[in-house]
DNA sequence: TTGTGGTGT
């Protein structure tokens, strides 16, 4: 293995590193020009479409002809998690290795690697942690960027999706590798030096051999001088996949119910085409996905009514917020003594796209549609369905030739890959909030008004995004980074819930607010997923461990009560309350993260910043208990409006005069028999905006009396504008916090 | 009076 020949292992071949035809995978054909591409280039970008091998082979070419390549510790990164632990594990095999050897991974909350791994599977996120991590050291000097990475080749795959993650790594990859080139020092510094490459799909590599090739080009045409500019050497290598041949057949006018022109597309295919094969069916969301599943039961079942005895159909619905179980029931392949009397029919999110391969598929039915969360800062958001692009209609096509040929039903005509579809999303950094991405890149010394990006966050975003972390006390009024961003960098959790947590460390409420910050981190709501005719019994139950002061200490009573019991216990709870285990399982992990974090030196100084440089004025009785006996969650309300004072709003109007019958003071656990129809209150957020209604999920409707003042999580927007996840506060706090 | 496309530290 150390002779330097350009070739691939014994081993590989031996543990199946080949199609199951036997055939070598298609990246192994070309591991000499990838290695004589690799040895003479700074970047290579290396396009190949899924299953040509490219995840599982490259780390390992470069690896095997290290004496061309120098590469004997290689990061490779994945945007999934499930995607890093398997490609490693599959690759651990090949090599035949004890996974977490010589192969590893390392996603959040989980670290399979050692000193001598030289192969480590990581997620776009963790390389970017790690290059903050070890960068603390390096940001005394000013004329590098503090991008440190201890590998020799950096790998960063799927690269085209286009993530937050990606995005900000491509950019500290180049400004680091074009300093590097520049600067005399650098051969000397062996550590410092690696080689980067990008992998994608074949569609969009001019882009990125574009982005690396040109000299840095900072946001706002800066004057900062960036070093002599030497261009990087940059490579290109095309490797074709496996994939085959797929037929796209498009519809000759626009189709306006998509959803039962999908249904009456899969049961034609069922009807036509022949079997075995599947059907994998995209839509957008949920919703359309239930209704599709009873419109085709239907269908079938009067339209082939007594025809239907021979072959039968399963139908599936797939999206990410289904339970494991019945997501592997959707993906599981039918029996092969039954594929040819039976079909699948499975109506799926774009979570088939990417994310879930499901065997046996051999038609797509593509809606051309999907659902977007639209809208740049955190406060504001709504899901909208929109059009896919063209780059995704591909990829949805590509899911019918995963094993044999396939058909492509596509329900808009063809000239829609045009004229209604973008070629590729827009990446996530020019719709998204900023404020996490930009405290990363100060916490790695860069000031994002100085950061090469591939592609620019708008203007306005990064405007609010810096004041938000100004007003957040993260940045000084010269837009420097102190001891509290720094903090709140290192703190896996939004800009907001970070100053929130460093505030209740100085508070001596950290360990709630560890819970609450868990709380307000997690996917998804923990109240998720209940068919509408179990609601009523749902919002029942749940009603047990609801507080009238609103839904975060709500949900946070659930969480502690759920924390409290032994594990054994924990299912029935959450059956009982109709909540969502895996989010509640999710949140304790983040929660654990977070107590440990709490230890950290970072951490700690910047909750000390906090103390002196925030609160120097400040009278001690701040954080002393009111007369009257212990409030234990008011510190915690209090430091939540440390992070959330742009998400206050006062009460507009007064609820009708038959709503004031409660008690004028009012506190927790004081809830009406029933919410009336007529509790329509409106907020005003207190720095003006539109009238805001309070969601009607929220449990501030079971209460006599709306508060004067809250804050929330989040506005989304459907019919109305309305405040999720809401708090009650008292207005005095909001002066506190704010310092006026 | 109502709603959860998909990722990630």
């Amino acid at each position: 293995m150390g002779s330097g020949a350009v070739g691939h292992r014994e081993s590989a071949a031996a543990n199946g590193a080949g199609t199951p035809t036997g055939q070598p995978l298609p990246i192994l054909v070309h591991a000499r020009d990838i290695v004589d591409a690799y040895a003479a280039c700074d970047v290579l970008v290396l396009a190949g479409e899924t299953g040509c091998g490219k995840s599982t082979q490259l780390p390992q070419i470069l690896l095997d002809n290290r004496r061309r390549t120098g590469v004997s510790r290689v990061v490779i990164t994945q945007p999934r998690r499930l995607a890093a632990i398997s490609v490693a594990a599959r690759v651990a095999h090949e090599r035949e290795c004890e996974l977490g050897t010589q192969v590893g991974y390392a996603v959040r909350f989980e670290n399979k690697s050692g000193p001598g791994t030289q192969i480590r599977y990581v997620t776009h996120g963790v390389l970017l942690r790690e290059a903050c991590s070890s960068s603390t050291a390096s940001l005394r000097s000013q004329e590098h960027s503090a991008f440190h990475l201890n590998y020799d080749a950096v790998i960063i795959d799927e690269v085209h999706e286009r993530d937050l993650n990606t995005d900000l790594l491509l950019g500290m990859a180049k400004t680091k590798l074009l300093e590097r080139k520049g600067s005399a020092v650098a051969k000397s510094d062996a550590e410092e030096s690696f080689k980067l490459v990008v992998m994608s799909a074949t569609a969009d590599i001019a882009a990125f051999t574009d982005f690396f090739s040109a000299p840095c080009r900072p946001l706002n045409g800066s004057q900062r001088q960036v070093h002599p500019q030497t261009p990087l050497v940059v490579k290109q290598l095309i490797i074709p996949g496996r994939a085959f041949p797929v037929e796209r057949l498009f519809t000759e006018e626009p189709v306006q119910e998509y959803v039962n022109a999908a249904v009456t597309a899969c049961a034609q295919i069922h009807a036509d085409e022949p079997f075995p094969g599947d059907v994998l069916c995209f839509l957008s969301g949920q919703d359309e996905i239930d209704a599709a599943c009873a419109l085709l039961k239907d269908h079938l079942e009067r339209y082939l009514g007594k025809k239907r005895t021979k072959h039968e159909v399963l139908i599936m619905a797939l999206y990410a917020t289904l339970a494991p179980e019945e997501q592997q029931r959707a993906i599981e392949p039918l029996p092969v003594e039954v594929r040819a009397q039976r079909r699948k029919i499975i109506f799926s999110t774009n979570v088939a796209e990417t994310s879930i391969t499901i065997p046996g598929v051999r038609y797509v039915v593509d809606s051309g549609m999907c659902k977007m969360r639209v809208g740049t800062s955190a406060s504001q958001s709504s899901l909208q369905i929109v059009p896919i692009s063209r780059a995704q209609a591909a990829q949805r096509a590509g899911r019918a030739g995963r094993e044999c040929a396939g058909k492509a039903f596509s329900l808009y005509p063809e000239r829609a890959l045009f004229s209604v579809m973008p070629e590729f999303e827009p990446p996530e950094i020019t719709r998204c909030d900023l404020a996490s991405a930009m405290l990363t890149l100060f916490a790695l010394g860069t000031d994002v008004r100085h950061f090469d990006f591939m592609d620019a966050p708008s203007a306005q975003g990064v405007q609010n995004a810096l004041e938000l972390l100004v007003d957040l006390g993260a940045l000084d009024e010269h837009c420097e980074m102190n001891a509290v961003g720094r903090a709140m960098a290192a703190l896996p959790v939004g800009a907001m819930v970070g100053r929130a947590f460093l505030e209740a460390m100085r508070a001596g409420c950290a360990q709630s607010m560890a819970m609450m910050a868990a709380l307000l981190s997690v996917e998804g709501n923990i109240y998720a997923s209940v068919r509408p005719e179990r609601r009523a019994a749902a919002d029942k139950a749940r009603r047990h461990e609801a507080s009238a002061l609103g839904d975060m200490i709500s949900v946070l009573n659930v969480f502690e009560k759920y924390l409290s019991l032994h594990p054994r216990e924990r299912g029935a709870y959450c059956r009982d309350l109709f909540i969502s285990a895996r989010t509640l399982n999710a949140a304790r992990a983040a929660y654990e993260q977070l107590l440990k974090l709490q230890q950290t030196r970072t951490v700690r100084q910047g909750a000390n910043a906090l103390c002196r440089d925030v609160y120097r004025a400040r009278e001690p009785s701040w954080w002393s208990e009111p007369a009257g006996g212990p409030r234990p969650r008011m510190q915690l309300q209090r430091c939540l409006v440390a992070g959330f004072s742009r998400h206050a709003a006062s009460l507009l109007e007064a609820p009708p005069s038959s709503r004031l019958s409660g008690s004028p003071n009012q506190t927790a656990g004081e809830f009406a028999v029933a919410p009336s129809s007529s509790f329509n209150v409106r907020y005003k957020g207190l720095r003006g905006g539109p009238e805001l209604f309070v969601h009607p999920s929220s449990v501030i409707h079971w209460r006599r009396r709306p508060p004067h003042c809250i804050l929330y999580q989040e506005i989304l927007i459907t019919s109305k504008l309305y405040v999720r996840n809401v708090l009650e506060i008292d207005s005095a706090w909001l002066d506190e916090a704010t310092g006026s």
